[in-house]
DNA sequence: CATGGGTCTGCGTGGTAAAC
DNA sequence: GTTTACCACGCAGACCCATG
């Protein structure tokens, strides 16, 4: 049993057992409350340099990245290409779904292909590729030796195809010569068909010559519609078909979160490691057994500690008539936990010797922990430091553990695998934290871009996923897909998720965030033209440290002039050197006084013009003289809640008395 | 810079109670 | 019974802020 709700929404499709049984093509898991659910995932594929299947994906044209429905009868065939490619690429960017085309629409009576994703169209920037054309039309019957002589030219050719014509009939074709390449089995309803190339050499003109022969009979059959088998080897003879093969390279340089971010230099090493001999595995295996005891034997001797330490405490507090919590939370104020490591001159001595020892050497030939400290012991330039040196030593072990924390992974496996661990240390501390405290935690992670890999998750602690459904009116699950759809849609690298409106946006709510818990008011605003009066003189606080000299003071809308001001008052505002201060009512005196003087000086703020209407009649009465037994029978204070009929009886009124 | 949404402000209106 | 002062509320224009 799960302690909590908990779940890792790899696919749309799971709001309801319905939906699960239907849509999923035989998953297990099935969602049926929010309380005590644990959806079981799909085996992950199989991973290689990169997480994704590589593949040719079979396409008409190498631009087929509309999304949008289409329905014509003449165009049957680009409609078709589309989708494949659609079902393709969109399989690329789920690895942990088996059923990629499970929660797409792809069927409707009228016969023509139509597809539409749940929610939203998500647009798609079809990864570079190069063109693989086959000699002739590319048929379910010669695609065997089209994909062979495709081999010869590419390392692996996958070919997805798929195809629905009612509800529950859904087509998978692939074609692959990829060893790990899954063949859809949740897709394998009715009319399923599977070729192979290359991974299944059996797949000889015999055997399909016998399918030919098994559509045909399918066909004969007036009382039958075309399986979905037929129909795609219909669709296939139609016209020509063009593989389109992928630039390996230029693919991976555009998947990778560094190739999305060419301008940015701070990419994690890879930190590859050797596997174990089978010596070392015996070892370890052996000494799992002894930690274990081992640890067994701590947590005992802890356990008598602890117990010592309450009748300790116990007879402490009864000795001084305290109670026995005051005396526990005096003897355990501190933690031994601290938020970062310091960098030491030792430890930034060990990395630099680390540095020059080990650059160069291989895996497993590198120096060892001791092998540096006795290296750096006896290296001259380490002896008798000035205090640069040491304060560069320190930089530079500094600089190296922040881009162990910050610096973007160098491969999306190894992005996928940090989301991974991160997500599952997160859920930790959330349900940790939910036990310590009873608080409510729930956090989602999903990708920012179609090409990345790790699933979308949405967590809640306790009965937390409720909160969608009965707060916000959508199930969790519809919450969790559009924050994935939103995510794949905006393909935002750093510099894109750094546009100008965005920071300003951050600024903005950085300052009202700041000016909001200063004040403990929750629902006052910045008042940037009233500053002085409502602000400092009516809250008694202040905002200090704004790049004065670059940026004036006024709404940024105004006083940001471009990207590279709102990124400085941003990183002001983040390390709180721009912040919000309390004053006193000394202060704040001091503060108008001057202000007086800049507006007696003429350069102080602006003065609310006077209403051009002043004295003027205005309201309903002023375009026609009050009628003067004219009495409304409503009375304010007893006002029922206005309702469009009470507006049209007043517009009446005033057209009446016109 | 245009725009939408929200707030502020001046004024009108109706109801009530006190003053006349 | 009438007048006046006051209050609460609503309307509409002016203004401000945030966004794109």
């Amino acid at each position: 049993m799960q302690p909590y709700g908990h779940e890792n929404f790899p696919s749309p499709d799971y709001t309801s057992s319905e939906a699960a049984g239907t849509a999923s093509g035989g998953r297990e898991g099935t969602y049926t409350s929010f309380q005590d659910v644990y959806l079981p995932l799909p085996p992950l594929p199989p991973t290689g340099n990169t997480p994704s299947y590589p593949g040719v994906y079979g396409s008409m044209s190498p631009d087929t990245s509309s999304l949008k429905s289409f329905s014509n009868p003449d165009d049957g065939f680009a409609s078709f290409a589309s989708f494949a490619s659609f079902a393709s690429f969109y399989y690329h960017s789920h690895s942990v779904n088996p059923s990629p085309l499970s929660h797409l629409t792809p069927s409707h009576a009228d016969g023509n292909v139509h597809l539409s994703t749940p929610s939203m169209d998500l647009p798609l920037s079809p990864p570079p590729r190069l063109h693989y054309t086959p000699p002739g039309p590319l048929s379910p019957y010669n695609v065997s030796s089209t994909l062979d002589s495709a081999l010869d030219t590419f390392d692996s050719v996958s070919l997805d195809v798929s195809y629905g014509q009612t509800d529950t009939l859904s087509t998978s074709a692939t074609l692959g010569g990829t060893a790990g390449m899954p063949t859809s089995a949740g897709d394998a309803r009715m009319g399923d068909t599977s070729l192979s190339s290359g991974g299944d050499a059996s797949k000889d003109p015999s055997s399909d010559e016998e399918e030919e022969d098994a559509g045909d009979s399918d066909e004969d059959d007036e009382d039958r519609a075309p399986t979905g088998a037929a129909k795609v080897r219909s669709l296939l003879d139609t016209r020509p078909f063009t593989l389109v093969a992928e630039d390996e390279d230029a693919v991976e340089r555009s998947r990778e979160w560094p190739g999305r971010n060419p301008d940015r230099t701070d990419i994690q090493p890879s930190r590859p490691s050797i596997p174990l001999t089978a010596a070392q595995k015996e070892t370890r295996k052996a000494q799992k057994g002894e930690k274990a005891l081992h640890h067994e034997l701590v947590l005992a001797r802890i356990q008598e500690l602890i117990t010592m330490q309450e009748t300790e405490v116990r007879k402490a507090a009864s000795d001084l008539n305290e109670k026995p919590d005051k005396i526990k939370k005096l003897l355990i104020a501190n933690t031994h936990y601290k938020k970062t490591r310091k960098v030491t001159l030792p430890n930034a001595i060990t990395h630099y010797m680390s540095t020059q020892a080990n650059g160069d050497r291989a895996i497993g030939e590198k120096a060892l922990l001791d092998d540096l400290r006795t290296l750096a012991a006896h290296d001259p330039n380490l002896q008798n430091l000035t205090d640069e040196q040491k304060e560069e030593l320190k930089t530079n072990l500094g600089d190296h553990r922040s881009l162990k924390l910050v610096g973007m992974r160098g491969a999306n496996k190894l992005a996928a695998q940090d989301v991974s661990s991160t997500t599952f240390h997160m859920r930790d501390v959330a349900d940790n934290l939910a036990l310590r405290t009873g608080a409510h935690v729930i956090f989602m992670v999903t990708r920012g871009h179609v090409n990345d890999t790790f699933p979308t998750t949405l967590y809640g602690s306790d009965n937390t996923l409720r909160f969608f459904h009965e707060s916000l009116g959508r199930p969790a699950g519809d919450v969790s897909k559009l924050f994935e759809l939103w995510g794949a849609a905006n393909e935002q690298n750093t510099a894109e998720r750094d546009d100008f409106n965005i920071v300003r946006g951050q600024c903005n709510d950085l300052i009202l965030i700041g000016l909001r818990n200063i004040t403990h008011m929750s629902g006052i605003t910045m008042e940037w033209k009233y500053y002085d009066t409502l602000i400092v003189r009516d809250r008694h606080v202040k905002l200090i440290g704004r790049p004065e000299d670059e940026i004036p003071f006024g709404n940024l809308s105004c006083v940001l002039k471009n990207g590279d001001d709102a990124k400085k008052l941003r990183t002001e505002l983040r390390a709180n050197r721009c912040r919000w201060i309390n004053i006193t009512a000394a202060q704040a005196a001091e503060h108008m006084k001057k202000v007086a003087e800049r507006t007696a000086s003429g350069t102080g703020g602006k003065v609310r013009k006077q209403r051009s209407d002043a004295g003027k009649k205005r309201g309903p009465y002023a375009r026609a003289e009050r009628p003067p037994t004219a009495t409304k029978k409503t009375t304010t204070r007893s006002r029922a809640p206005k309702t469009p009929a009470v507006i049209d009886d007043s517009d009446e009124e005033n057209v009446d008395v016109a």
